[in-house]
DNA sequence: CGCCATTTTGAAGGTTTTCAATGTCAGTGG
DNA sequence: CCACTGACATTGAAAACCTTCAAAATGGCG
């Protein structure tokens, strides 16, 4: 189990005006006089690279937010099959709102800057403030569709499909939070988007060698990819 | 697109409060007083089986509440390939809350009662019934870890640990809504339960004879399944 | 009883995994 | 400066699991 976040009495009550991420993250729906009492029922902690958040199971105390740096969330069988349910990047939350126990284990991707929040705190925070509740609801009903999405992904395309599928989602992605979309840097190993894709990193790593070949992608350095014909790229998709 | 749900005049003062599966359903947060209101922003609408509620892309104009009956919920790929994303049963909603378009197609598995909400009008309510939003943000959480569950069994699970977690969670859920958990009735083809575990139906079909061999599972008639030993079913599950 | 949809079973084939070896690259120390 | 190290990635060959194609069996319903 791992260790509760501090309070950090010195920053809280600027940290969200100043917060550089609020227009991707959920708080976003908060004017800035509420936002003055949201920082103080949040605090701050950071996290190195391959450190635990939290292990599924665990009770389930917190809700983060990413602030800066990318999360892996992932489940692990009994026998060390591990199924990683998402990549996270900043804006994006994670945690437990209201179940006892975390669904997920939780870890950094390089260096992490998050911001922490009671689950109790919170739930009563949103009894006075029903348009966090709101918003809230709005980002995980997206959560959801996401998660769906995936298990379309993972039941039925094949791997190349999946390669594929998971460079123009990046890309995308990048795209919608305002970063560089092409290339696309991807802060996990192979190993991780193996786990991600329910496929072997051979089997990765083979893919990624037929698109390369096909001129589809362009490995500039192993974890930044050109992609010089995304439309092509995405017929490749189904 | 399949058609508009019409409302019932008649009927909607009462509907809500002898509502049989109100206690599984979001609605149970809603006191007697809020209930009347409520009932006036639903109405009921019956399908048939195989019958359409929806289909994916649509413009997402209502949320569904089970009442009575089985619904599957699935995205189909452009070449035929399909992905059932859900099965659903009385208490559970579906459809779209927020989303412009509905993410998945829903058709009935046999007879079908519903209760209907319009997405705008249901939005107006939650602003003015904050408890109803978070009740649906409980809700909603809960069917996102379900989803993530259902990532891990797609991803990294073979084909008998599918079937056998199947089997197992139907049972489970049976008990939590109160029905008969030994033996189980599926009220899907087995082509239904291959599309939703990945797989195709004669994979289903063999692991089904596996088990029946092994004495795991006794196949009263093709939809009633017999666990004589669940705990031994669940240990195949990993 | 007979029909037709659904399910089961069989055999061959294909995609992905497994096991093993080689290659690459950044960091470290001689 | 270059060899060494260890983590990460790629490639190869064989094996496993699931799918595909085909046929037979079952079972519900007129």
């Amino acid at each position: 189990m791992s260790s509760a976040p501090i309070l950090n009495q010195e920053t809280i009550k600027t940290r969200c005006t100043i917060c550089k991420i609020r227009s991707y993250s959920f708080c976003r729906c908060l004017d800035e006089e509420r936002l003055e009492k949201f920082s103080k029922i949040s605090s701050e902690k950071n996290y190195t690279n391959k450190e635990n958040i939290f292990i599924q199971n665990d009770p389930a105390k917190h809700l983060f937010n990413i602030t800066e740096g990318n999360v892996k969330i992932y489940q692990l069988l009994d026998d060390g099959r591990i199924q990683i349910i998402g990549f996270l990047y900043p804006g994006d939350f994670f945690g437990s709102y209201k179940n006892n126990k975390y669904n997920y284990s939780a870890e950094a991707i390089g260096d992490l800057k998050t911001c922490v929040f009671d689950q109790k705190i919170l739930e009563q925070y949103l009894d006075e403030n029903p348009v966090l509740a709101k918003e809230l609801l709005n980002q995980t009903s997206f959560e959801l569709t996401v998660a769906q999405d995936r298990i379309t992904v993972l039941g039925k395309l094949s791997a190349i499909e999946r390669i594929s599928t998971f460079l123009t989602n990046i890309s995308e992605q990048r795209k919608r939070i305002g970063w560089q979309n092409n290339p696309i840097s991807l802060p996990m190993t192979r190993q991780d988007i193996a786990d991600y894709l329910g496929l072997t990193i051979e089997t990765v790593s083979r893919e990624f060698s037929n698109l390369k070949s096909s001129n589809l992608i362009k490995v500039i350095s192993s974890k930044q990819i050109y992609l010089p014909n995304i439309d092509a790229l995405k017929d490749q998709t189904k």
